[in-house]
DNA sequence: TTTAGTTAGCGTATTTTTTACGTTAACTTT
DNA sequence: AAAGTTAACGTAAAAAATACGCTAACTAAA
């Protein structure tokens, strides 16, 4: 959280859309935010993790920073996708007078640059690491927000399914190992649709970078799948040869 | 150009990397920059056309000011890609005093928002409007540059493919009216590859979006080409037909 | 006026990719 | 041992991408 007086820079900040999925949600982590509304209550709503940057702070850096104090995650990739700099996007008077009161500064506009991930939720390590300041949210049910940050979630699942649709999900986003069935459930909550799952299982195994591992499922009832991971030096190659284009 | 005691924002800058295609080069418009080097004499090189943004000025606008202050260009659509943020990216001493110098302002460290567009340099009102402190240097030659503008360049001829890849390369980019063959030099000349021309005016004629119109051209040493126009309605309503996924 | 040179515009056969759909295998729980 | 559940595979049909050659319509030069 920032402290009146840390040597911030109070124009720019960077913003983390961290989308998580479980069994059969997509969910975006957000944390609380308590202010004091125009009655002199103490009011609740939520925020999207995120910082002013430092004096000489850099934006990635920044984002990864801000990510671990605020939820505990660390190790994250984050992808940037877009920065939001309408002079109006910090306007509502108690979102003004927050920012006054955590940043310690007289803030006039802010532009966010806006980053996103996706991490698995049920990995141990995540689910441990987020602070009980910080909750997954259904994505589908995502509460009144500070700020924009409604417009900067939506905008970064617009984003998320670009990315899905024209390159595997792979790169820096899959988890270390998973199902064929997991992935696809993962493409059905992300694109909002349902698959053939033999159609997809060809696609998957049709890839040369998906690569099966020897560990299976345990302890599930029923028959149990193969573990695959993501090969990125394989995807990288693959990647070269097939520049075709599409519309 | 930046007035010593502007009202300006010495944070945050807007940088427009502005493709044009001609007959069959691909281009992009510099500006030359004069900066009085550490010999003490007066030096050139070239930059994007760009500039500090004023105090609560909207980002998209300051793009546009500045791209029109600069260049004459005016009206042009402007596509945000990527937002800049190293630390260092302005450190080299001759960047910092010409920066100091010109904005009257004492520098530390520039985030730049950086958008792209894509316009028919032949296009004579185009063509017309661009002062002579800007010219157009050939993508594939792209001289030393201040700052890290470069690197900004190819940072948006990439997002420039793959945009082209994932959809026509319509919407906001286009000019008004273009021939097949046309449209086939641009996607060649951006992607850096050839296409075969009966396949590819194939794909043009199945896609409803593409519109001929009545006139053709005029004073061509050889059988005239139809001219077509983009609809976007047409393309707003296939693009929501056609969400597949492909890897 | 004719000829040469140039790009526009079309068609077809082949290969590759996508889609649609059914059945057996391997595990746990009751 | 039986019931329940998801994994894993295959094939035929439709659609899309690719490879390739020829005639049409214009200007410029002879």
């Amino acid at each position: 959280m920032n402290l009146p007086g840390r040597n911030i820079n109070p124009h720019i900040s960077v913003d983390c859309v961290i989308f998580g999925f479980s069994t059969n949600q997509l969910k975006v982590l957000l944390i609380k935010r308590a202010y004091t509304n125009s009655s002199g209550r103490l009011s609740n709503d939520h925020k999207l993790p995120g910082d002013f940057i430092a004096i000489n702070e850099d934006l990635d850096l920044a984002a990864s920073r801000t990510l671990k104090e605020l939820t505990g995650l660390k190790d994250i990739y984050l992808q940037q996708f877009a920065f939001f700099g309408m002079p109006d996007r910090i306007s509502k008077s108690m979102d003004i007078a927050w920012l006054n009161e955590t940043s310690g500064h007289k803030i006039q506009r802010v532009v966010t640059a806006a980053y996103y991930s996706l991490i698995n939720i049920t990995d141990t390590n995540s689910d441990f690491a987020i602070k009980n300041n910080a909750t997954w949210i259904d994505v589908k049910q995502v509460p009144d927000l500070a700020f924009d940050h409604a417009t900067i979630i939506s905008n970064g699942l617009a984003h998320l399914q670009l990315t899905l649709r024209n390159e595997p999900i792979g790169f820096e986003l899959l988890p270390e190992k998973i199902t064929i069935r997991e992935l696809q459930t993962l493409y059905e909550m992300i694109l909002d649709c349902t698959l053939d799952n033999r159609n997809f299982r060809k696609k998957i195994l049709k890839s040369t970078y998906m690569v099966q591992l020897e560990e299976k499922q345990r302890g599930v009832a029923h028959k149990p799948a193969y573990y695959y991971r993501f090969d990125r030096n394989i995807y990288e190659k693959y990647k070269k040869e097939s520049l075709g284009f599409n519309f």
